[in-house]
DNA sequence: AGAGAAAATGTTATATTGTTGCAATTCTTT
DNA sequence: AAAGAATTGCAACAATATAACATTTTCTCT
C-alpha cells in the first residue's frame, strides 16, 4: 500500500490540515468537558498524519517511532476515546481508523475505499443516511449509527498515476 | 448473545428455510458451473442454522461437533468461496457471516445489526444505493460493493423480550 | 493544601481472528 | 490412464484485540 497522498488527499497542505484536525478536536473536547490527554492528542496526530486508515499495531509503532513506550492496550484505549467521541472512525473491514471530519455528527457516515491503495474518503450524512434511519424505525429498529461503506477503487489507481 | 431466534427471524420454520438456501445455493452453483463441494455444503449450513452471523471459529466448532475435522484455513477457504460467489456476507463490524438471501446481487446490501443480541437482518438493495455508486462514479470512485451497516437495537431487545 | 474518589495509563499475559506454505487428495480433461 | 487444475489437510505462525491488575495522574470536596 503505497504512502503517497490519494486524489482525494492530493494536492493539499497536509501539515496545516493535520494542525487543524488537532486544534478543532481540541475544541471540541474543551467545550464538552473532555479530556483530550497527551497520548490521545499523539495517537490522534499519528491518525491524522497518515494518508491512509492506520492499524492500531501501526500507531504504536508510529509512537515508539517518537520515543514513547506505548502497548496496544493503550492504544486501544485512546483509540475507544477518539471513537466514542467521535474524533476517529474505525474503518471495519481494514480494522484501522481514520480522523473524522465531521465531528459531532459521527454516527452516520459515508466513505469511499479503495482496494488498490487503501486510501479512505469520508463523505458527510446525506438524506439517504436518514432516510434509511427512518425506514429502520419503521420496521421498529431503533438505529444508533448508520454507515455506508462503498468498496472499489479511487480515481488516483483509475487513472494508474499510483497504482501498478 | 443469546441463541434465541430475533423479530427478524421468529415465528418461521427454521429448518425449512435451511434447507430452501441450501438448494437454491446449489441450483446458484450447478448453474454457474461452480463446485458446492461437501465441505462447503456443511460451512453453508453452519452459517445458515445460526440465528445470529457465525464467526470462522463458531463453524469450526459446529463442523467438528458433527464429526468432521476442520481447522481454520479450511474453513477460511470455504467461507471465501462462499463470500466470492454470493452466498454468504461477511459483516465485518463483527467478524462474522451470514447466509445472502439476495444471490447474485450480493454486492450492495443494507443490514440491520442488532448490538444487544447480535442479529442481523438483510434488507434488499434499492435505488438508493444504486444512486450513492452513481455518485460515487461522478467523483471517479469505481464502487465494486457498496454495504449499509445499522447498529442499533433490534425490536425483540427493544420490547424486552430477549434482553435484560 | 490534603484526603479520598475517579479517571487514565502501564504492564503482563492471553484470547481471538486470520494467513502462509506445502503436502496430499480429488476432480476434470485429454 | 496421465497430466493438470482445483480442493482439502495440516502445522506453524502472524495480526488483531482484550483481560486483569498495578500504578499514576487528575479531579473534587472539605
Amino acid at each position: 500500500m503505497p504512502e503517497t497522498p490519494t486524489a482525494f488527499q492530493r494536492g493539499h497542505d497536509h501539515d496545516r490540515c493535520v494542525r487543524h484536525a488537532l486544534s478543532a478536536a481540541a475544541d471540541h473536547c474543551r467545550e464538552a468537558g473532555l479530556r483530550l490527554t497527551p497520548l490521545r492528542r499523539k495517537v490522534l496526530q499519528a491518525v491524522w498524519r497518515s494518508h491512509h486508515p492506520l492499524g492500531a499495531y501501526e500507531i504504536c509503532d508510529a509512537l515508539v517511532a517518537e520515543g514513547d513506550q506505548v502497548l496496544p492496550p493503550t492504544v486501544y484505549r485512546a483509540l475507544d476515546f477518539l471513537e466514542r467521541n467521535g474524533l476517529v472512525h474505525r474503518i471495519a473491514s481494514l480494522n484501522a481508523f481514520i480522523g473524522c471530519n465531521q465531528m459531532g455528527r459521527h454516527s452516520n457516515g459515508r466513505y469511499l475505499i479503495c482496494s488498490d491503495c487503501g486510501s479512505v474518503a469520508e463523505l458527510p450524512p446525506d438524506e439517504l443516511l436518514e432516510r434509511f434511519a427512518f425506514e429502520a424505525g419503521a420496521m421498529a429498529f431503533e438505529a444508533r449509527s448508520v454507515r455506508l461503506e462503498a468498496v472499489g477503487r479511487c480515481a488516483a489507481c483509475a487513472a494508474g498515476t499510483t497504482g501498478p
